[in-house]
DNA sequence: AATAGAAGCGGACCGCGGTCCGGTTATGTC
DNA sequence: GACATAACCGGACCGCGGTCCGCTTCTATT
């Protein structure tokens, strides 16, 4: 016996188990009712599989760890997000030029980073990769927005450059140290933006 | 040049017991050893205490929690960064025009997140504020730059622009998952703060 | 329906960060 | 040198994330 037998076989795996799946949307259930009602601090590992009438070691079976619980939880509005870049109306969306869909891409990024915060910061490290998978999206269409627009230079460092300035711990310390508004935020971001991107073809 | 927030203002609080110093440096020194010998990882709380003969709540009361703790750490290192960007030789320190101590100062403040990555990790969120001096006395410095090149703009917002792609969880992803170089990122870095600065003045 | 076996389950258990408070010790004053 | 007081010390204690392993339950097969 050989041991890539043992490797994942990534389109077919065994069927989900029927009490598997019940207790997979209970606990999600209960962890986004937790946060509904006393923030993302008061899901705790222990409360969220009381709550879903679950042992603790299920949770962790399922999800690997709380981050990848909150990383589950954020799928959602990160699928929402996603359907609107790919097939949302303009400028989001396909249909209008480069440099106005990147700069609409910044703001509803810098918005959607503000609006899952706690749970963005509290699904950071986890070990499932669903956080990176959705991080991933991002970055890719960055870069195929540079390279839209004949940007040169290196464009996935150029694309991370962009998208450092919107990372939850930046923002939070701009709007609650440094006591920066979103809009101020937000604008800055479309000068960088303008910079890295550089001028506007002239003949085009 | 005036704001700078250097790092330890020892001001004149009521003295220090005797005892406590003893404490503290027994404390720091123990942490130190336990990082040179076991990694970041390994300085529990409960071992450095016990390595240094201290009860546990001593290292709390003077350093308020691991990150803090870890931020004192760091203190050395960052007082001698600080030492030669103030007073050290061009281009990273005074004498070199401002572009050159900008991209002086983005790589070695890239070596210098990278060299210390696991210590600024486990020091982000110090309650002491400690860390956060020591980034501000770095987006100071840029903002000081920037200001000298007359780059127009958001000028705060353009440092933290500039800064945030040198922050550790970026450079770490870049590093481990995307398998760039550190050169590569460096020559990125480069390229970015020259796209934020624009070309250079003609007449000047 | 009976069976075999794996996938799933759950709660006892561990280590760590952090808190608390009764006892101890250093320091300034007489 | 003795005293008063405030600062300091230390370890017992708590909650949380995470692991482990014996037991249960589902599903495929006959």
């Amino acid at each position: 016996m050989t041991d890539y037998e043992l490797l994942p076989i990534l389109g077919q795996q065994p069927r989900e188990r029927s009490d598997a799946a019940r207790n997979r949307d209970a606990v999600l259930c209960a962890a986004q009712q937790l946060i509904d009602r006393c923030g993302v601090d008061a899901v705790t590992m222990d409360a969220v599989a009381d709550a879903a009438g679950v042992g603790k070691g299920t949770v962790f079976r399922r999800f690997g760890n709380r981050a990848g619980l909150m990383a589950r939880l954020l799928d959602e509005s990160e699928a929402a997000f996603q359907a609107s870049v790919i097939s949302g109306p303009p400028p989001l969306g396909p249909g209008a030029p480069p440099r106005e869909r990147l700069l609409a891409f910044g703001r509803a990024r810098l918005v959607s980073n503000l609006t899952n915060a706690d749970l963005l910061l509290a699904a950071s490290g986890a070990d499932t990769g669903r956080s990176y998978a959705a991080y991933s999206f991002t970055a890719t269409h960055v870069r195929y927005l540079l390279g839209q627009l004949d940007v040169g230079g290196d464009v996935p460092l150029l694309a991370t450059a962009l998208l450092a300035p919107l990372e939850v711990p930046i923002l939070r310390q701009q709007l609650t140290i440094e006591k920066m508004s979103v809009e101020r935020i937000s604008d800055g971001w479309e000068d960088l933006a303008n910079r890295v991107v550089g001028p506007p073809a002239p003949g085009r």
